[in-house]
DNA sequence: ATTACAATTGCAACCGATTGCAATTTTTTT
DNA sequence: AAAAAAATTGCAATCGGTTGCAATTGTAAT
């Protein structure tokens, strides 16, 4: 239990009768120190068991090496390759991360945010949770010149930069996709509008009922927590709608498995009686049956696009200010769960 | 972009009037401070826009009121709710977190280890990397007097503090389960036996068939990656055997529904022809046509456990040496992937 | 041999909060 | 009113690296 004292740059510059000042250039390799010098250092430090303090170095030179990042969960393919991809630009640069989720919550988004502050992240990538509502608890940073950049989930509104898919495009081809199926009475899972993506997609579902004149129905418009709970009880208020539904645009793909699995429960064969889209390109899309159409974007891509402009930023070797927003590509993916008629079109494969 | 320079505890002791030792202790609510003083110490950090400096505390306190934790992925449901419960815990607690995951690499599970030791945690929740080997990298931690604590995949044969199940138990119970279904040639889709939980699921499996008379095939065993592709390659192999088997125990959600979609599109009838058992009970379980008998182990219960221990051991309540393993319950949840009888058994919907 | 210049190394002042102990002020007791 | 006890507050050292600038040593040019 007892633990030894630590070992200091003052035990190295002891031991080799040199000053602190040297231990510690000698220890960063810098060139000003006699090659040998440095040789006799980093080796000493190494036998005596010697580990840089993080607080000591971060507290003199102001910054901390490491970025914060933010985001609503962990537990989904494309969360993972946002990370992967992040995980992949910062430690090439040299910086660590901290990981922090809100679980979904406002309240613990913010209280991420302020320890990320405490902590004093050179710089923070954030997504944001379900109910979130305005950027104040970003000010801080802005306030500091510490560069945030968003991702996916975004405010709209703001100028800050963003790393986003066109959701307005996604949801528009989806629901072209399923009235060139045939589909006249399309129900509309998604979740709160007030965030960016799902209004997006919601405005991209109306304008493609609009230019194929079919009416915008409200009752149509099922608003939900994209829970899995949630697929369940969308299925439940499908199967009452008089007349049913033929198509069904669910804004992720979880909620639509379940939602397609209790449809089918109930009697509903997909995609005859009804088709379904979903959104995300999870891996639980190509495994349930039928295999689901639904939108990919690129996870990793965005991790990278967001965590290269940041450092990039930091090294100074460009502005965050000057690219406001990224737009990645995306693309719907057609599986046989929204195939009604036999098409010409193939099946993109993913 | 030019930042202000930053609020000290000096700028507030100036402004008052008093030292900087009776702002520390007033920012800290220290009752030796008059109430009084206290409040205006906090109104005019608040309005001055102070934040507490970690480094500066950190280094003059030694530590860090900060619990590493090191995990091989985090995108599964089993991660997510371990993580959920070590935040209950730790949060409550005051510590804070830091997550690094491994991606299943001993390299990098070793390098999160080194940054956690150079960051300074005051302790550590590990689960390993698939294909790491021995415990030095946690070594490190040990002679500091740093504590560890492992959940999951752990070491056996160390004396170090873990939070396991009872894999050899759930090994034997799905095993008997798919022979009490009347199985009599039975696959064993697992990942390398150097890691613990494959191995015990391993002897499980093994003990249950000699316990009912079946004679231990090696070439029923087959040793994957537990990816995704990995489903793909074991209904493959499972194919090509002669005679077909009759039950498959898969140790992985995931790979499990991918084997059982593979083997439906080449005509297996599940469970009729082959009888299916998973392992971890993840969403997709309860998603995949027919739903999959598999091993529920609570996740959320581990990872509170785990943190309870641990945060116990450094508040000096406990001695993390005195409950070096813990076991948590763990069950077999039947569903319809298994059962080739109609049973009075009721399945365990969970 | 002398001067100019480059290569190394050291000095010492930071960075900001914490805390044991002493000093001072206030309150209570006699 | 003096003494004792309690409540507040301050002093000053400490945590461990970093870095501008000065000092020293070594090397090359004249």
């Amino acid at each position: 239990m007892k633990s030894k004292k630590e070992v200091t740059i003052y035990d190295i510059a002891l031991k080799l009768s040199v000053s602190s000042a040297t231990v510690s250039r000698g220890l960063q390799n810098n060139p000003s120190i006699n090659v040998h010098t440095r040789k006799r250092i980093q080796d000493t430090a190494r036998e005596l068991g010697y580990r840089h303090n993080t607080f000591a170095s971060s507290l003199r030179k102001q910054k901390t090496n490491t970025i914060g990042i933010i985001v609503h969960e962990l537990n989904s393919n494309f969360m993972t390759s946002v990370l992967a991809g992040i995980e992949k630009v910062t430690t090439a640069a040299g910086y660590d991360l901290i990981i922090a989720h809100s679980s979904e919550s406002f309240e613990k988004e913010a209280a991420n945010a302020l320890n990320l502050f405490h902590k004093r992240v050179d710089g923070l990538i954030a997504s944001l949770a379900f109910d979130t509502k305005g950027l104040d608890h970003y000010n801080q940073f802005e306030e500091k010149g510490i560069p945030v950049i968003f991702f996916d989930r975004v405010e709209e509104k703001t100028d800050s930069s963003k790393v986003i898919i066109d959701n307005y495009k996604c949801g528009y081809q989806a629901t072209q996709h399923l009235i060139d199926q045939g589909c006249k009475r399309i129900v509309l899972v998604t979740a709160s509008l007030n965030r960016n993506v799902y209004a997006l997609r919601h405005n991209g579902y109306k304008d493609a009922l609009f230019d194929n004149n079919i009416a915008y129905n409200k009752a149509l418009v099922l608003i939900k927590d994209l829970s899995q709970e949630c697929g369940v009880e969308a299925a439940m208020e499908i199967l009452n709608m008089q007349p049913l539904p033929d198509g069904a645009f669910i804004t992720n793909d979880f909620s639509a498995a379940v939602c397609m699995q209790t449809l089918k429960e109930n009697g509903i064969h997909i995609p005859r009686d009804i088709a379904i889209v979903g959104f995300n390109n999870d891996a639980i899309s190509k495994i349930i049956e039928p295999k689901m159409t639904t939108i990919n974007y690129p996870g990793m891509d965005m991790g990278e696009i967001a965590a290269r402009s940041l450092v990039n930023h930091l090294k100074g070797i460009s502005n965050i200010k000057n690219t406001q927003t990224i737009v990645v590509r995306s693309e719907l993916i057609i599986r046989a769960s929204s195939l009604k008629k036999q098409t010409d079109l193939k099946p993109v494969i993913y």
